[in-house]
RNA sequence: GCCGGGGUGGUGGAAUGGUAGACACGCAGGACUUAAAAUCCUGUGACCUCAACAGUCGUGAGGGUUCGAUCCCCUCCCCCGGCACCA
């Protein structure tokens, strides 16, 4: 063997790999786990490309690493195709993407392989499946019955372009939507709700303890967005209304001097209802509702109308607080109404447009009244509180206005509930049926249902929490019903046309095959549900589904009892995920929903944990050479197959990893990537031609193999810390020096180590070496990971800097056995360079063994 | 505006209180070659110097703590990501 032809030799090691089953998970994990997994993609049309590389490289680096510790691993791979980009690719090709869907995974497939990704590939399956998504469907339905999903007429957020409704998660700062990049608007539809809001506080809580990018917390925090404050009550003059404001600064509340409430507000409906409205309010109520969330907001100038209406103050019974119509005030925020008073600029801004009073009740020494954000000051004219700095009296406050039933404490939430249902065809259809006859004699599932079929049958305490559910939203959901177990997979038709249509109704809807069905109560003619599910439905518990008995029948139908045995206990003894990697995008999507399935499963006992991922780590996105993102459109996509034909997958490896910190954005060099390809060939040339090692094993190298050691522990600090990059410089370096040295040669352990070292970034050369070159008939991937031997590390040559003021003026070097702070400084102050320094002044002695001497004078 | 993450040679980056620039790319010079590619060798932060020795400066800017700061603290500037008329 001489020159290093990748080609010659990949294909024949993966055939190996597959033949010996080398990445084959034990059913259950033996010992240590390490259940590795990293985002399971959606499959394009356009394939991976050498940014998506990067990703499945450095999640299969620290898998092969954990196999070779001797874990337990589990790396799965699998397909996240239901959802709107398949689809939208579907109908530009004119084919059904049941049809070109099998085709993309293939292509993703093979690319997969071709890098040399430890998957166990009998673990494989896409969303797509009806023997997956079955499941599913009957996990919907057990969240159904634990009252965790109503049917609603909502207003949502609709892109016009999909012709679909979504989440608030899934439309974009600047009003767009995320998968499509077109402007959303808001319509009102039925849709079926994730209840995603009364796990809130549990969502919030349980990220204290889980290891992942403290920015990506940050995220899941802010866009839980809890603020906890005060409603305040009012009454509304000549209504029986009473009118709720929220504040956050609750002991500021003397200040206030009039309201203003949301042009969506309650009270505006019922004051146009009764014919109240004066023509101002009806126009500007009008215009104002014309205007788009978003460009409403985009638009500071603070816009309003007086009501008529005045609310009496129940700080100071004896005064009204005119009520006014404003556009700053959003219904999707607090209670749709505010206190407004001059220590908040926008209501300032407002009271000096319209020439409201304005009134403060903390003395201000600036030319602007005090932020009631700054949270400073001496209170005056506050009735109890008159006196008092504010920051000291907000606890006393809050107490005092619910004593005096003024107000209670109340906390507020970003999150929304999660709007589940999508008006398209390409999703996971809901197993729902609605009977009218039911309907109307107020029927609902759980006034039929049978005791057996609830799924939380050792918890009363979670039984408790889930009728609470059930009774808020039961009779809004009379005459509905889920399928039964028998009845799933409820399947995806198969049909010429799937178009979205115009009406905001599903293109199920008009298959009337599909629609018409009996009542599974009464057994009258009901329809079904024709919206189907999100793209992120699939991927919430993907990874329970992985762990499965590959033997697990295609043909098992949900049920309590087959989710209990076939797929509970290996999910419970494979998850928590271990090391979960993927992108920062999905901070508020993915991670967060199924975050929230795994909070219902576990109070339904369906799961035996919390938190779906112990320890989080994300990828920077891989930029093409010209700094921008990789697509299609640009063409400026390097395809890893072509990369792969020219220098071999180990190069490829091997430059992804070293390229920049695996969390870190990089842009690619192909230029760069030569000094990879220079590595792997470098080494190659090692083992095949010069092959500097002993050929027997009793013969060592004492600096070699010391150094050896070093590179050995700072592997493994620097694996686990998905430090990849310094991994490779680590290894680069220590074959420099072997490279230089001319009179001694590495031991055969060594030699054997040092490959072993480099196995996870490069799996095929070093493979086809361990084989080859040391006649082993067993992967090396298989071998057990070197361990650090310290014996051998011993008479090391240790450096140290002479400082003179800590300036650096000179160094002494000596063996680490004789190392001590005599013998360093005598031998420093021989030193001519420092002697020069000191010149004999008066000087104090810093010593850090091992490092530096600093001469102080 | 608020919340995260950053700012180090021509480039990607290393160093988490102890010799700043490891490792690599690029570039320059050299070897091999008829020549080129590939490969190998040498050099490569800036300034000063023919050069070496020595020296000075240098991690976005300014200040502080420390014997010693890329690293910790304060003020500010810039870039990236997220959120935001949030009461």
């Amino acid at each position: 063997m001489k020159k290093y032809i990748p080609k010659d030799i990949e294909s024949a090691i993966a055939q190996q790999w597959e033949a010996e089953e080398t990445y084959k998970a034990p059913q259950t994990p033996e010992k240590d786990k390490s259940y590795t997994l990293v985002m399971f993609p959606y499959p394009s049309g356009a394939g991976l490309h050498t940014g998506h590389a990067r990703v499945y490289t450095g999640t299969d680096v620290l898998a092969r690493y954990h196999r070779m510790k001797g874990k337990s691993v589990l790396h799965p791979m699998g397909w996240d195709a239901f959802g709107l980009p398949a689809e939208n690719a579907a109908i530009k090709l004119k084919k059904n993407p049941l049809d070109i869907v099998p085709q993309n995974i293939a292509n993703f497939k093979q690319q997969m392989q071709r890098l040399g990704l430890s998957y166990d590939w009998s673990k494989e399956f896409s969303t797509t499946d009806p023997s997956y998504y079955q499941w599913t469907q009957w996990l919907f339905i057990q969240f159904f019955k634990m009252g965790l999903l109503h049917k609603k007429e909502t207003p949502i957020f609709y892109c016009p372009s999909c012709k679909t409704g979504l989440a608030l998660e899934e439309v974009l700062a600047d009003g767009t939507h995320e998968r499509c990049g077109n402007k959303v608007e808001e319509r009102t539809l039925p849709q079926w709700i994730f209840r995603i809001t009364k796990y809130a506080d549990e969502l919030l809580a349980d990220l204290d303890g889980l290891d992942w990018p403290s920015g990506i917390l940050q995220m899941q925090r802010n866009w839980i967005g809890k603020k906890e404050g005060m409603v305040i009550h009012h009454k509304v003059e000549g209504m029986e209304y009473v009118l709720d404001t929220f504040t956050a600064f609750p002991a500021w509340s003397f200040a206030d001097t009039f309201i203003v409430i949301a042009p969506e507000h309650p009270l505006v409906d019922s004051l146009i209802e009764n014919g109240k409205g004066t023509s101002e309010v009806v126009n500007y109520v009008a215009e104002i509702r014309a205007i788009p969330a978003d460009e409403r907001a985009a638009s500071k100038e603070k816009t309003g109308v007086f009501t008529g209406l005045y609310a009496v103050d129940p700080f100071r019974p004896n005064e009204k607080l005119p009520i006014w119509i404003a556009n700053f005030a959003l219904m999707s925020f607090g209670t749709g109404a505010i206190r407004c008073s001059a220590h908040d600029p926008r209501d300032v801004a407002f009271a000096t447009k319209y020439s409201i009073p304005l009134r403060e009740v903390v003395e201000r020494e600036t030319e602007t009244p005090v932020n009631a954000h700054e949270g400073k000051g001496i209170l005056v004219d506050s009735g109890p509180f008159t006196g008092k700095e504010v920051s000291s009296v907000v606890e006393d406050f809050v107490a005092w206005v619910s004593k005096e039933k003024i107000g209670e404490k109340s906390t507020t939430y970003h999150l929304r509930d999660w709007v589940f249902s999508r008006q398209r065809y390409w999703g996971e259809p809901i197993p729902m049926v609605f009977c009218q006859s039911c309907a109307d004699e107020k029927i609902s599932y759980w006034a039929v249902a049978k005791e057996t079929e609830k799924i939380y049958p050792n918890s009363p305490k979670i039984a408790q929490k889930v009728s609470g559910f059930v009774a808020e939203i039961e009779e809004s959901l009379c005459g509905w019903f889920p399928l039964s177990d028998e009845n799933l997979p409820l399947k995806l038709p198969y049909v010429d046309s799937y178009e979205p249509t115009e009406t905001g109704q599903s293109p199920l809807s008009q298959i009337p095959d599909f629609v018409n069905t009996t009542c599974p109560h009464c057994a009258k003619p009901a329809v079904r549900e024709t919206d189907t599910m999100p793209n992120w439905a699939g991927s919430c518990w993907y990874f329970l589904y992985f762990s499965r008995g590959v033997d697990f029948a295609i043909e098992t139908k949900p049920s309590l009892q087959a989710w209990n045995s076939l797929i509970k206990p290996s999910a419970m003894a494979w998850n928590p995920v271990d090391w979960y990697i993927g992108g920062a995008e999905h901070a508020v999507l993915h991670l967060l929903y199924s975050r929230f399935w795994m909070k219902m499963l576990n109070d339904s006992g369906l799961v035996d944990f919390k938190e779906p991922f112990t320890r989080l780590r994300s990828v920077g996105i891989v930029l093409a050479s010209d700094n921008r993102k990789m697509s299609k459109s640009l063409g400026n996509v390097i395809n890893p197959n072509d990369v792969i034909d020219e220098f071999g997958a180990d190069t490829l490896r091997v430059y992804e990893m070293f390229m920049a910190p695996f969390g870190q954005e990089v842009a690619w060099s192909t230029a760069a990537m030569q000094g990879a390809y220079r590595f792997i060939s470098r080494v190659w040339q090692m083992y095949y031609s010069s092959a500097k090692f002993a050929k027997s094993a009793e013969i060592r190298s004492k600096t070699l193999d010391a150094e050896l050691q070093s590179v050995i522990s700072s592997i493994d600090t620097d694996i686990t810390n998905v430090k990849f990059n310094t991994c490779i410089s680590a290894l680069m370096k220590f074959l420099n020096l072997w490279e230089e040295s001319d009179s001694e040669v590495l031991s055969m352990k060594g030699a054997q180590d040092f490959l072993k070292l480099l196995a996870p970034f490069a799996p095929y050369m070093t493979d086809h070496i361990w084989r080859n070159v040391f006649g082993n008939n067993t992967s090396i991937h298989i071998a057990p990971w070197p361990q650090k031997d310290d014996s051998l590390t011993v008479e090391k040559q240790v450096t140290i800097a002479i400082q003179v003021q800590g300036k650096v003026r000179g160094t002494v070097s000596m063996p680490s056995s004789k190392l001590s702070q005599d013998i360093v400084i005598a031998e420093a102050l021989k030193l001519e360079g420092v002697n020069r320094y000191i010149d004999g002044k008066e000087y104090k002695v810093i010593y850090v063994p091992g490092r530096v001497v600093n001469f102080v004078l």
